[in-house]
DNA sequence: GCGAAAATGCAACTTGGTTGCATTTTCGCG
DNA sequence: CGCGAAAATGCAACCAAGTTGCATTTTCGC
């Protein structure tokens, strides 16, 4: 889908800037932290980016998932994403904090009715860490 | 449990402010937060209390969890919290922060197998955010 | 109670993220 | 087309959580 029609659908302004962040989330398909996308930019100041970001996860055109690392990562919507209605898991792979989305996994329900019934859920995360392939491969050799 | 008992276990030395840490800490039985402990301290540098946590997980006598605001929380173990091996969700509530844990669910199991066999999980994360009851009044008042 | 190993305190640093503000750009509307 | 309000950008400064290095003090096995 071409990001400028999903900047114009979300009501968003098609700057330069904007259009190419969605592209290169687009294009990547997975989610990528606030350093990753600067240095993939040629040219575009580090609170810009923060700020289309925000406005970004604001118009829910990405999600966001913080890493064990502390770090956010932002991932843009694809129709593969609205599958998992309460959200899916990611896998984070703990040494190079390279990120998934499980799109096809729902997350498990809580029935907190009988745990806290005075507690009101508003989302859940569930992050699956560990180590992918190519680290693991490095690691043992 | 005594605590001090707990650090000669764990091979760890019965100082002041380890003792200290760990009594707050199992007297809660609830995840904190570094500053939350050091407010909780009389007089102990923070950067001492930073080691003394970073220790404790060490020792695999507390575990941590990091909430939504990137913010590390430490829980004393209690025989309660070697019911699910696999790990338990933590509840969070995003207006104040207090965290729970919820030590009577496991947590989901991945088939990591069907998905990417070369990953390599160590552990799950699986926090449910939300508003607490107080929080919950306060807002709608 | 001696001495090695560990714990502490302090200063300085790193890093991810935020705020304020002046300047520039976008885009709806006449 | 081009005007002007609203939004986006760039820059400097700031904030807070967590880390590192190092000199001093404390613990605890022998």
């Amino acid at each position: 889908m071409d990001s400028l029609i999903i900047l114009r659908n979300a009501h968003l302004r098609a700057t330069e800037h904007r259009i190419r962040t969605l592209e290169l989330l687009l294009k990547a398909n997975r989610p990528m932290s606030h350093v990753e996308l600067l240095n993939a930019f040629g040219q575009c100041d580090r609170v810009t980016l923060y700020r289309i970001l925000d406005a970004f996860v604001e118009a829910n055109i990405l999600h966001r998932i913080l890493g064990s690392d502390g770090i956010w990562r932002f991932c843009a919507h694809t129709n593969l994403h609205h599958k998992c209605p309460g959200g899916h898991p990611h896998l984070m792979c703990e040494s190079c904090g390279q990120m998934t989305c499980l799109v096809d996994i729902p997350i498990q329900h809580i029935d907190i009715d009988n745990i806290d019934p005075e507690f009101h859920i508003s989302h859940k995360q569930f992050l699956i860490l560990g180590t992918c392939q190519n680290c693991y491969a490095k690691k043992h050799t």
